[in-house]
DNA sequence: CTCACTTTGTGCTCACGTTCACAAGCGCAT
DNA sequence: ATGCGCTTGTGAACGTGAGCACAAAGTGAG
């Protein structure tokens, strides 16, 4: 799922922060954000790794790639290490988004608050369907799909989010990359090949049920099994979970 | 190494998918798809590793988990492969399905397609707010939260979505549990604690954007190379302390 | 049948990620 | 100021995953 990266294969010293660590941090800074509005102002590894669901000594090795922001003996100091883990992500400044494609998912993404209090302005929405452009959503006037590469151009968008049909989204990827954009949330079920200094995330909601479904299955299975070959001893391990 | 995760356990191979290859599947899946649709009937792994954004001994040594179903020097029976990955990720039965919560996000993912086509069937919608209780979503009236449990075990629900605020999305959660749920998607941007026999999977858009962000960010500092990029930032990223 | 060619399946190695366990460091009580 | 208890930061061991490269196994031509 990872974009192909061009900074680790020059094979110069990599001594940034490891990506499972940089997907971790935001979640930890929205624990440090509820530990904040409570009050709290310092916490321990462990009650930080509790409220992240994570174990706490991955919890300090992730804010140790930061630098050393605990202090032995008491803790995290939550202010500090919430402008730290902000200003590691980026979030110190807003970054511009645009989403296009406004169907169900679209239009929910454009009400969704999550975005804005983390430091991200959607500042332009686009369809390619006449009915919806010009109307307003979310506050914002949709813009038609020609004027894509106008809009990104306008905003300095360096971030967008694809919500259209799997069958244009490609295009539509395209056409974000060669107007400058260079990040990519990407809903539509497809794989979108982009250059290697553009980076997609993509969310599929359809993977992420069928990879239920399989340990579903696995659960209800009955040691018997599947079909062909084989009759395994201990049919059920469980390995699952983390 | 993996192929003595399963060798170790009996004389056959089964057992211990790895789970980066159970989340690659549905790719595959959706790739092989789009091949049948277009009549192919053979594929090699350098082809549908292509489809599917992946190298191609990755896709060989994630298809030779489920058996050896290719045929060297030809390639892949598309027809076959397909009943082969759906089988093993339990796609072959109809998974019923709730989504509590429907507000934007909800009502999204209960008018999106993606999720019959693939043997999920959404039976259920539950909502806490008077006023969507009693409409209709998708074609399936909206029943109360306090129906929750009774709707879970009329449907015989294993896989929940939950689309609640966050607030409450640990209770919700807990009584999904409860109420006999073993699967959970949770669309909440929180953090959920469940039984071990309980699988999770989370989908947090806030987050995948900070992910961005950060990379984003790594890319507009100043062009001294992949060198020291950290080290103008905090001297002491290197491991060792001066 | 034999040879040349194609493509799968996998042994091996390296890189990345997780977890343990403990020394180093800090604050507080005495 | 000295020692005690607590928590961080990290070395080291282990587990998981990626990808190369090649032997094995199939096809088809002569």
């Amino acid at each position: 799922m990872r974009a192909d990266r061009g900074a680790r294969r020059s094979g110069s010293v990599r001594q940034g922060i490891p990506d499972a660590t940089v997907a971790r941090l935001p979640v930890y800074l929205r624990a440090l954000g509820l530990l904040s509005e409570d009050g709290v102002s310092t916490v321990s590894s462990e009650e930080l790794a509790t409220a992240a669901g994570v174990n706490s000594a991955k919890l300090r090795k992730d804010l140790s790639y930061l630098g050393s922001y605990g202090t032995r003996g008491v803790g995290y100091d939550v202010q500090y290490l919430v402008y730290q883990v902000s200003r590691e992500l980026g979030l110190t400044q807003d970054w511009p988004v645009v989403i296009v494609g406004l169907g169900h998912l679209g239009h929910a993404l454009a009400n969704y608050n999550g975005f804005a209090s983390r430091g991200f302005a959607i500042r332009a929405l686009v369809d390619a369907d006449p009915d919806k452009v010009g109307t307003t959503v979310a506050g914002l006037e949709v813009a038609p799909l020609q004027a894509l590469e106008d809009v990104v151009r306008s905003h300095d968008i360096a971030i967008a989010v694809i919500a259209t049909p799997a069958a244009v989204a490609q295009d539509v990827c395209d056409r974000l990359v060669a107007a400058g954009v260079s990040s990519i949330l990407n809903f539509a079920p497809t794989v979108l090949a982009v250059p290697d200094h553009v980076e997609v995330r993509k969310v599929d909601m359809s993977i992420e049920l069928q990879i239920l479904a399989f340990h579903e299955q696995r659960k209800v299975l009955p040691g018997a099994a599947t079909a062909e070959v084989n009759g395994s001893l201990n049919g059920l391990a469980t390995v699952v979970s983390p």
